[in-house]
DNA sequence: ACTTGGCACTCGGATCAGGGGAGTGCCAGG
DNA sequence: CCTGGCACTCCCCTGATCCGAGTGCCAAGT
């Protein structure tokens, strides 16, 4: 019974301190929510969540702050998701469904993750590793230079410009073209990787040159990590602290591979991740939540997209927004 | 001779402000630099200058802030700007030439010159309108959807993906290449949509279908307002003013409409332009500087990049690092 | 065994006065 | 035209005071 309205309580002042930014008292607690009793009760039942560390408080004498771990047991104590409302969905699927490639799918749904939870959103491209090659394509720049385009099934395009050993005429040009075709198109990458490095050294000195270029961008780790940013004016809403936690967090939305390791590995599509304050994996971003989720097909993610933003958030919108915008690019992508 | 002194006088205001952020007394000033007069000389030359409106007091008796007005005479007056050291043009070169490829080539430099500057560096991805059509490739995806895939002479690639009215065989596909290719690979872009809308009625629908997807993609003008951005954290040494200056332009600097306008037109490469403060067109940012610099052959500019930052900023140096930058880029983009 | 009202206590933050100091303007003399 | 001197102006820092929200605890009530 009282274990029952401790959950309430610590629920009422999660809600009321990311809603004010302010530690809340007892008696603030009784009016604001329709808790009958008294905050005298109330005082007794924070100072037994205090005492097992869901609570703190900033002064002795001041109002009652969540801890990382009062938000933890908050969230796993959610009931259920509340799902968003028909008008947002409408926005999701119409924001999106204009786009014309890849770019534009994530450059769309990060910049739609940051306005529906008015945080910071990071939206992984689709990780080389889980996409298969759909094309290669060779195009005469001059008789000794051409340009080799490498097209993914995800929608990824990686080109480069080769410099031949020799000259190349059109036909050979062909079947250089067709045999790099053969080898490659249709693989995952790791085996068009091992396809193309096989293109034995009994080829021409050209063959060998494009395969050996195409197989490095394929395992260009660069392109491993690319990652789309969106939303970092939202920052300016952390209010204090700003030099403490702002700052770091605009250097490592600029570095990916730090934001890489801050958004953890793709979790399974459907499933979404809370990771609050220190549970992360940098120290620097201990005030810092994290809440993420894989997109791509079902068993198969095929990288992650999320929000980051101050351990004081609204977690059920931001998750369920986050659970949402996943479902849609992953049918959009599924379309394409 | 007068005259000459009060340029000094102001020169040495700038550099003390910038360097320290705050107000600057005739005191300190005469210490830090050789001035051969006294500070009650000082005196009555600073004041002249705030008669002038070069300068301003923030209270009755603090020390003198440069105007804007101080700032574009300063500017102006510069002699020379002075050029990077043996070891920054060494550093510049040895980060862009790793690049390889057109995406490759924005990001590091985004991220050189904000780096050299210390400031947020814009950089806009060559304008489609100065491009040529370098290659058209169409890749069957299924009978009757089809990858197109766009290739510009300034290496930016565009793709989509095309539903076909009719299936299509592969010998109709290859004469569908050759025909499209030999009205567009060229061509400046305005020419090239030209010649695809051209391609006249009496074609079979899938020609007519594809050439009109290419023609969209190459007057997308979507594509046309596509920047990097760069160097964001260093907003944070905004210091004061956090909502009112900073705020506003993270904001602007996911809006690449807003940027752009800011930025300006791409002025000739080689002359470096400077906005100082309410010089600008965006009456919000009127405490914000931008430099900036065209790139790209010579009279004929592909695009803009430079620095955005508070009206409070080194001159001399951003316009260096912004001018070398920008050199390298119209250098390596001229190789590739 | 909980809950409740009462009460003393703590402590942060706002407010205010006072003093120090940096900087100015102006004037009279070089 | 430059310079030293001097009175004056505010800004800002410091310390003291006060107020009130909020707590902890206790004794009484259900």
């Amino acid at each position: 019974m009282q274990e029952e309205r401790r959950i309430a309580v610590l629920r009422a002042i999660v809600q009321d301190y990311v809603a004010t930014e302010e530690p809340v008292g007892s008696k603030a607690l009784v009016e604001r929510h329709g808790l009958n009793v008294s905050p005298a009760t109330v005082r007794n039942d924070m100072a037994a969540l205090e005492e097992e560390g869901y609570l703190t408080q900033p002064h002795t004498s001041a109002g009652r702050v969540p801890t990382d771990k009062g938000y933890r047991l908050f969230v796993d104590r959610l009931g259920s998701v509340k799902p968003l409302s028909a008008a947002e969905k409408r926005a999701i699927a119409s924001f999106l469904d204009g786009a014309v490639d890849l770019d534009d799918v994530v450059t769309r749904s990060v910049r739609l993750l940051s306005q529906l939870t008015r945080q910071v959103a990071v939206v992984q491209y689709p990780t080389l590793s889980r996409s298969t090659v759909r094309h290669i394509e060779l195009v005469a720049l001059a008789p000794q230079r051409l340009l080799a385009v490498l097209i993914l099934s995800t929608g990824r395009v990686e080109q480069r410009v080769v410099e031949l050993p020799e000259p190349l005429v059109d036909d050979d040009l062909a079947r250089l073209r067709s045999r790099l075709n053969l080898a490659a198109t249709g693989e995952v990458i790791a085996d068009a990787v091992a396809a193309l490095r096989r293109l034995g050294p009994e080829q021409p000195d050209a063959t060998r040159t494009v395969a050996d270029v195409l197989a490095d961008a394929m395992s260009d780790h660069r392109s491993d990590s690319r990652v789309a940013v969106g939303g970092a004016a939202n920052l300016a809403r952390y209010g204090d602290h700003f030099d403490s936690a702002v700052r770091p967090l605009l250097e490592a939305l600029e570095e990916h591979v730090v934001l890489l390791k801050l958004m953890g590995e793709a979790t399974a599509a459907g499933t979404v991740t809370v990771r609050i304050g220190a549970e992360g994996p940098i120290e620097e971003f201990s005030s810092t939540s994290v809440v993420t989720t894989g997109y791509g097909p079902a068993q198969d993610a095929l990288a992650s997209l999320g929000v980051v933003g101050p351990t004081r958030m609204d977690y059920p919108g931001t998750m369920a927004a986050v659970r949402a915008v996943a479902r849609y690019v992953t049918r959009i992508l599924d379309e394409a």
